[in-house]
DNA sequence: CGACATTAGATGACACGACATCTAGTCTCG
DNA sequence: CGAGACTAGATGTCGTGTCATCTAATGTCG
């Protein structure tokens, strides 16, 4: 098998375990790792049209993530409003229920990676993400985390 | 925003573009990054039961990849007979026209590994591998890899 | 032999994720 | 103003991926 084979497979294995371990700790809260990402990214940068929000998420690259946003509002975590200057715009925002939970997110995500640092076991990290960077920048998805990490300023 | 969390979006971003772009190669062939696995390890690994089939895939970590299977069967690319000796086994085989198609998939699957080559640009892959080795092979589908790697005595 | 556990696989339900298409609001320009 | 282009979002379809449950075949043990 040659080495960027197993890459690939490798990427595949981490990413769906990964998920399959964040899908556990989110269960009590009848939350996806999909819908917790809208609801982190909300939380930093509120508020956001669904193309915008789109364009921050990781999961969810090609078409807007209606359905995804569609389940939260069902749910009462985010509260969807028709923008009046440009009734084709939709604005999205956390409800009062949708930040508590975004902090019960975080508590789960940081146990995540609590446990995927305890496999990593002190390797080097910054040349790996070196290289899943050099991959990920050249697609859209890479630069949505490009943009998350650079966009602060409405965090916290 | 944390290393280890930069980590998994990254992970999620490149396992997606990868399967997007692969995806695209497949499409002209009809099939799915999914059912090209099961054709790839089918034909190295052959005959299997759905079982033994499902622990070697990467994808479909849970369950017996029935339903992945329905598909190419329907595609007249599995062959899938019931064990006459016990028969709650299923026995898997490639067609005359899977065996084409992998030879396919294969090279379809080498431009994809040319591509991401191109990407990492003279990187070192084998720090990498190591770091994701360690995450995976914590889990079934990560063991489910390193059984592949080592067993190729039944491919070519 | 017969009740019961065990096992392989099938199936139902639900939420994605990707692609294609559709609808409706806005803009452009005559 | 009005026809057509453009844009944001919604929707239909299909194939997963995961969990839970069900069915059918086999093994176990009295």
């Amino acid at each position: 098998m040659k080495p960027i084979e197993e890459f690939r497979y490798l990427i595949l294995a981490v990413q769906r375990e990964g998920n399959r371990l964040l899908g556990a700790g989110l269960r009590p809260l009848g939350l996806t790792p999909s819908q917790a990402e809208v609801l982190r990214v909300l939380h930093d940068h509120q508020p956001l049209t669904l193309s915008a929000l789109g364009r921050l998420l990781v999961c969810e690259t090609t078409a807007s993530p209606s359905r995804l946003v569609d389940r939260l509002v069902a749910q009462g975590l985010v509260e969807r409003t028709t923008d009046p200057d440009d009734r084709r715009f939709v604005t999205l925002t956390l409800t009062a229920e949708g930040r508590r939970l975004e902090r019960e997110i975080v508590a789960i995500e940081d146990q995540l990676y609590a446990s995927l640092e305890e496999l990593i076991a002190g390797r080097p990290l910054e040349e790996a993400l070196a290289l899943l960077r050099s991959v990920a920048n050249a697609f859209p998805s890479g630069e949505a985390l490009a943009r998350r990490k650079g966009d602060t300023s409405l965090a916290g």
